[in-house]
DNA sequence: TTATTATATAAGCAAATTATTATATAAGAA
DNA sequence: TTCTTATATAATAATTTGCTTATATAATAA
């Protein structure tokens, strides 16, 4: 069982506080995604979407890959809180629903 | 493995993702309290130690009982949330130096 | 009863959060 | 080069949060 500081541990949940990061986070667990694919999903403004992962990056749960014109964001194993994270994501239901339907309006972008 | 929808995880882990919060928690997991140790615990004033608690109570995640002057706060066993909580805490350090502490000024009230 | 102790609630305020629109940057296509 | 697409950053506004002080309520002791 990986111990995570108590302080580092309320940063990590507040960052995971929020519905639409932690789906992120979820979904991201199991696909690679971009941001044009959240800004679909969520129907957020795009700058919305890269607020929301820029602060899952700067805490290092999630990286980055360019690939052409697209940024792929994936889930960055190697983070201290990896272990953690996976903890608590096996306790939330899937949500890959929602990629299936960027896939029937055929915007899926990223293929993993 | 116990499921909790993804809105409802988004609001608890707000709820816990707050030092005080997530630091009473894990304290209760293995001992009741009363507000005014958390006052002594935290260094904070009466009233944001029962505003902290309240929050808690509101959720249900922790039960009260009134034991003379005293409201001693427990850990709700019941609640739909306490085996994703449990998994949760298994990953923070214990924060038993903090009751012993207490007990060292002679300030424990509470006796579990 | 009055005084003391423990807790809860109300009001106020500064800081943080989450969204938006506008604009800048980066890559690829024409 | 210019145009388009994808993303990032800046500025801003509305809301929420987490504390404080002041006050109310509840139980016990004198």
């Amino acid at each position: 069982m990986s111990t995570v500081e108590i302080e580092k541990t309320a940063m990590l949940l507040k960052l995971l506080g929020d519905k639409t990061r932690l789906t992120m986070v979820k979904i991201l667990d199991s696909h690679d995604c971009c941001v044009c694919e959240f800004v679909e999903m969520f129907k957020m403004s795009q700058p919305g979407v890269s607020q929301h992962v820029r602060k899952l990056k700067d805490v290092g749960i999630v990286s980055e890959t360019r690939r052409g014109q697209w940024v792929i964001y994936s889930l960055n194993k190697q983070s201290e809180y990896y272990p953690f994270i996976q903890d608590l994501l096996n306790h939330l239901p899937s949500q890959d629903f929602k990629l299936l339907e960027l896939e029937e309006q055929g915007l899926r972008i990223s293929c993993d």
